[in-house]
DNA sequence: TGCCCTTTACTTGTATGGAAGTATGGTATA
DNA sequence: TATACCATACTTCCATACAAGTAAAGGGCA
């Protein structure tokens, strides 16, 4: 989530504001469909209008905001057509990750520690330690296999599906998605690549079910 | 490649100036390293600074462009990681879109046009028009499958290949190529999941060899 | 000759003013 | 009362000026 960017490159303002904004977007703060102004965010940090001009252009990059010319700008909602792309992708891809991992003798102990953190988690009802476990915990997949930047560009695509999951980790009990990660782990463990992938898709069908859920309940923060 | 916007939204300078950069970039006539200038190119076209600058930003959030504060703007190189890495994800999902093809009862007949188009931009020695051609093959494939979206997000991705490809067409013949569409044709026609899974993946794999060759030759180019 | 420091030119970053376009509310008119 | 029109108050877009920082060339000095 926080790339932890390693070249410390000197950060504009306009940059921190992209982040600043960009934080405040995923976490649900800004909801969908809520109105941007430049003027506005640019006299309540104290800056002009150009740093957060810029900001916006940034953020409508990201897929997470909309600039409409003379007309305003708008939080993006979330399109649900982006969240099943990202899906999708996401199962093709870490189905794969998950056999090349069953197929050699592989460190999966980042992976056994986030599950720790997550039975935790979800025992106090923390939901934003759960999430960014869960990232994780996807994250350690990834980089066990050796695929870090596989997993920089997954976190570009799920950003949408990140503002989902923080309206529905309030919803739904995470003890079965924690037995989700337990079941990819152990045929990891177990070298089953078969199961493994198994294991991994049905993880990530379950947002097929719970997408629709979702959106029943805030449709005005949907788009197709 | 050339997204048709089905929305006719109003166009601002600063959008036209990206994409006008977006194109020459992708298609080489900006070479991976070069120095771009605010200045330099706000006075080619005649404005001012700032929708060059804006441009340049959206430029840098593709992965195209590296702005330096204070120091200058330059044409990323191209990341052999990134490459690496939208290869990957492109045969993950490919290989899963192929599979719910021979599913199905799908319409095979654009890819079997495009494969008509490529043969005869091969013989001509028509680099763009095979390229645009190949493009349009892989996408009939996405949206046959129903997945348009998910073309759209491997497009993305798929910049920093589209780059390496302009050079590699150069280097070499094309009808090998050819003949792994056909394979992957061939097996959705006969409903083979295993074998338009196997032939996807095979054509896929064709940049692992490619990729150090076309390196070598533009050491320059490239940075890991 | 070689090294260090200063100056100078050039880069992008930010601030501000006005231009162009949009939406809205009020007003005159039928 | 309903409707068409117009003034007004917004929005983002573009132009311009200046600020901050970098890099490199040139001169002074050992």
């Amino acid at each position: 989530m926080t790339d932890a960017t390693l070249i410390a490159r000197p950060v504009t303002t306009a940059q921190q504001v992209h982040d600043w904004l960009h934080q405040r977007i995923l976490r649900g703060d800004l909801p969908p469909g809520a109105r941007l102004s430049e003027t506005d965010i640019a006299e309540q940090i104290g800056l002009s209008r150009q740093p957060v001009r810029e900001a916006f252009i940034r953020l409508a990059s990201d897929g997470l905001a909309e600039v409409r010319p003379q007309r305003g700008t708008y939080i993006g909602k979330i399109s649900a057509r982006a969240v099943l792309s990202a899906r999708l992708i996401r199962e093709a891809v870490e189905s794969d990750l998950a056999r090349m991992l069953a197929d050699r003798d592989a460190d999966l102990s980042t992976m056994e520690a986030e599950l720790s953190v997550q039975d935790r988690a979800n025992a106090q009802g923390d939901v934003a330690a759960f999430i960014a476990s869960d990232d994780r915990f996807h994250q350690a997949m990834a980089l066990a296999a050796g695929q870090a930047a596989v997993w920089q560009d997954l976190e570009r695509l799920k950003s949408q599906m990140n503002r989902l999951r923080h309206m529905s980790m309030r919803v739904f009990d995470r003890s079965e998605t924690i037995g989700q990660h337990r079941a990819i782990l152990t045929a990891l463990q177990a070298r089953d690549a078969d199961a493994a992938e198994a294991a991994v898709r049905a993880h990530l069908r379950q947002m097929l079910t719970e997408l629709p859920q979702i959106a029943a309940a805030h449709p005005d923060y949907f788009t197709d």
